[in-house]
DNA sequence: GTCTATACGCTGATAGAC
DNA sequence: GTCTATCAGCGTATAGAC
C-alpha cells in the first residue's frame, strides 16, 4: 500500500478514502481483467469463423488487452491466488471456462485438418504461456509496431517457426 | 519459515540450526537451478550438432530439470526479483548469458535456413515462456510418458502445430 | 480528502533451557 | 538439535485533527 500511494502522491493512510480494502483492489484489478477476455471470448466464438482463424483472433484479443491494461496484466498470472473467498471462485471459474473454450477451439481445428492431432492440453498450455507472458516482455515493441507483434506471434504459435 | 518448519515437522526456530537466514535459503535454491541450466547450455554447445537438434536438446534439458527439481523450479520464473546484492547480480548474470546463448543458437537456424527469418527475440521469448511455466503444468503427465511431453514439445515449438 | 499518530497481527530471527 | 519465549520490524488498516 505504501508502494501504491508513492506512486500517486499520498501517504498510505489517505488511500483508503479511495479504496475500502487491499483485498479488494486485488479483487476489482483481476476480475475486470478476467472480464475482458471472456467478453472477448464470446465475440469471438459468436464469429462464424474457421477455428484456425478463431485462433488467431484470440492471439489479437490477448495483445489487445495487454497493451491497454499493461499495469494490471501482471496480476493476472500469479496474484489471483492471493484472492479471498468468495472471489478466488469466481475468478477460477472464469479461467476455467476461458480455458475450456480455448482448448474446445484447438480440438476442432485438429478435427478439421487445420492443426495437427497432437494433444490438445499440451497445445493450450504451449500457446497461453506465451500469451500470458507477453506482458513481461512485449515493451520491446514500440507501439506502432503492435500489429507485427500480433502477427509474428501468429506465426510462431500457429503457423510454426519451422521452415 | 513457518510454513516450511511444519512441512518438515519442527518449530521455525528450529530451522536455523540447518540454515543461516531465509535469504540465504532463496539464494541457494535459486542459483543451484540456474546453475544447472547453465552447466546443460554448456554441454549442448560443446556438441556438433545442427542448430535445429540444439534446440530440441534444450527443450529436452527443460523438461529434465523441471521433472527432477520439481519444487525449486517454481521459484525460478518470479521469485529471483527477491534476491538481495551480491547474488541479484549473480543470478542476472546467469540468466542473460543464457537467453544470449539461447538467442545465438535461434539465429543460427534461422541464418541455416533451419528456421524461418522471424524476430529472433520474439522467438526466444515464445519458446520459454512456455518451458517456464512447464512446472506449472506439466504434472498432468505420468513419470512414465516424460519422453512424450519432450517430444510433444519439440514438435509444438519447433517443428509447428499447423498441418 | 489528506495528514499524523497509532493499533495490531504476522514474520524473520535470536536467546536460552533442555 | 529442538523447544518455548520473545523481540523488532513491517504492513494493513483505523481514528481523529485539519
Amino acid at each position: 500500500m505504501r508502494d501504491i500511494a508513492r506512486e500517486v502522491g499520498m501517504e498510505a493512510a489517505s488511500l483508503y478514502n479511495h479504496i475500502s480494502s487491499k483485498q479488494l483492489l486485488l479483487k476489482e484489478l483481476l476480475l475486470e481483467i478476467a472480464q475482458l477476455f471472456t467478453e472477448g471470448m464470446k465475440v469471438i466464438n459468436s464469429q462464424d469463423l474457421p477455428s484456425f482463424e478463431k485462433l488467431a483472433a484470440l492471439i489479437r484479443l490477448h495483445v489487445d488487452i495487454t497493451v491497454s491494461h499493461t499495469d494490471a496484466i501482471s496480476l493476472l498470472p500469479s496474484e489471483w491466488v492471493h484472492l479471498e473467498e468468495p472471489s478466488l471462485q469466481a475468478f477460477i471459474k472464469l479461467k476455467d471456462a476461458y480455458e475450456k473454450e480455448f482448448k474446445a477451439i484447438i480440438t476442432l481445428a485438429m478435427k478439421e485438418g487445420q492443426l495437427k492431432e497432437l494433444d490438445p492440453e499440451l497445445t493450450l498450455f504451449s500457446i497461453l504461456s506465451t500469451l500470458r507472458w507477453l506482458y513481461s516482455w512485449y515493451s520491446k515493441y514500440s507501439s506502432k509496431d503492435i500489429d507485427r507483434l500480433k502477427e509474428g506471434l501468429i506465426v510462431s504459435l500457429l503457423h510454426g517457426i519451422k521452415t
